[in-house]
DNA sequence: AGACTGGGCTGATACACATCAGGATTGAGG
DNA sequence: CCTCAATCCTGATGTGTATCAGCCCAGTCT
């Protein structure tokens, strides 16, 4: 049904029944589509005056940077994402965002988008629940590295990006592209890049998966479900719960 | 202007100028008071049609559980603050909440916040940003466990703890009542109980705090915020964005 | 008063992961 | 063809934190 609209429609469609009206606004929201260049921040911690994107095309992280040089990437996005909403309802970037691809993006002005949400409650509850649903994976990531070792946690974390793709279509069981590099990983695992090696390395001669040529095989589903802990449901739902 | 409204409205009210007529439905939510005594779970991971529910008085922390039996806390929930909001928004409960100490809280519906926000798009909007709020929080920690050591993680905890508290005018810069033992730290903390022990001895040796007896003292406020590198702007805003 | 309990405290030992140092592979550009 | 920069890979060594085992103290229950 809302397969001629953006991956966001698509995403918000699956929470919140949207009508015509609600559609358009959304649609509307799609003006300025701009191109990025992967590597060079498109949002920087402490900006102010940023806009919020909506991603339509390739893969960006945010993450956040401290003194010593060390970052942690707390999320990767991938099309049909929010990036940067929160520094627009908090005037202040409190983390950075680097394109991994080449990425194309449609700007929201923040006054855009609190005019839309006034026009269209249920638009608000939808992006409400969208925004829920990240932190549902912010939650996930923290626990994992709070309580997981490194080999769980990795796994856990390839298994979560490979739901997410699934849901857009990205990705089947059997694996997925992926442009992450293990710089990528080890930021966002909180390891160091040679661990990952290594772990990608127990990964492999467990007959789990393999992680080679920017391509995610996955030689064991059940497998790595069960070493990793991972909750088969927790980004699931059952259609709109608002009608 | 807010002070005889609840604390959840005096929170939502510093981000979005409430009138009348919505701080009239923001008080409705407040129907059903009641009271659950500290140590026996609120909510359950995996429970569906579970309730939100909006903290009056008392502590409660969030937290999800491994099969191993370990545990990690992800956030910590204090007066104003919603509780399982994201239970109400999945149906489905994806961690557990625990009251700290005894606690009353008010039910809330989901058909009653859905037509809440229906009826006052501005509400949602704030709800929007609270929402916002707590996912920058446990960024903030996901940073912490991710990047800093068992010391500089400790010493950021207390002060968002502090942060937090003084914002509700219950800490100063000198310290705060704190009802949490030090297993409670390490859950959220990623740490065992043992080293938390430790770590609060040596923050103690060096003369920066004390926490006993449920008694938290800040002896060096710069002392902490170096060492912790404390974003000292990060929970603050400049007044209601939406007028 | 004595027993019991929850929380706090400490030293010894083990291990997971970081760090250091360097080699192998690949692709882009001259 | 060669160089250069990324990225990946590996072994040796070092360190932060977990784990284990146990003591101390203050309440509170009997």
């Amino acid at each position: 049904m809302y397969s001629k609209h953006s991956p966001l429609a698509r995403k918000l469609g699956s929470f919140v029944a949207l009508d015509d009206a609600e559609l358009a606004v959304l649609d509307g929201l799609h003006q300025r589509r701009r191109r990025f260049v992967a590597g060079r921040d498109l949002v920087h911690q402490g900006q102010t005056r940023s806009a919020a994107y909506i991603l339509a095309k390739g893969w960006v992280c945010s993450y956040n940077l401290l003194r010593d040089g060390t970052r942690q990437i707390v999320d990767f996005q991938i099309p049909g994402d929010f990036l940067g909403l929160r520094s627009v309802l908090f005037r202040t970037a409190d983390h950075n965002i680097e394109p991994i691809t080449t990425v194309e993006a449609s700007e929201v002005k923040d006054s855009e988008l609190l005019t839309a949400f006034t026009q269209t409650p249920r638009l608000a509850t939808a992006v409400l629940w969208a925004a829920s649903r990240d932190e549902a994976m912010v939650v996930e990531h923290l626990v994992g590295i709070g309580r997981r070792n490194a080999l769980e946690r990795t796994a856990h974390f390839l298994l979560e990006l490979n739901a997410r793709l699934m849901l857009v279509g990205q990705a089947t069981t059997a694996g997925f592209d992926c442009p992450l590099t293990q710089y990528h990983l080890a930021d966002a695992l909180g390891l160091s890049a040679v661990h990952v090696n290594r772990v990608l390395r127990e990964l492999r001669e467990k007959g789990l998966l393999t992680f080679q040529k920017g391509q995610v095989e996955i030689l064991d589903f059940n497998g790595l479900v069960a070493l990793a802990e991972f909750d088969l449901g927790y980004l699931d739902h059952e259609g709109p719960l608002l009608r």
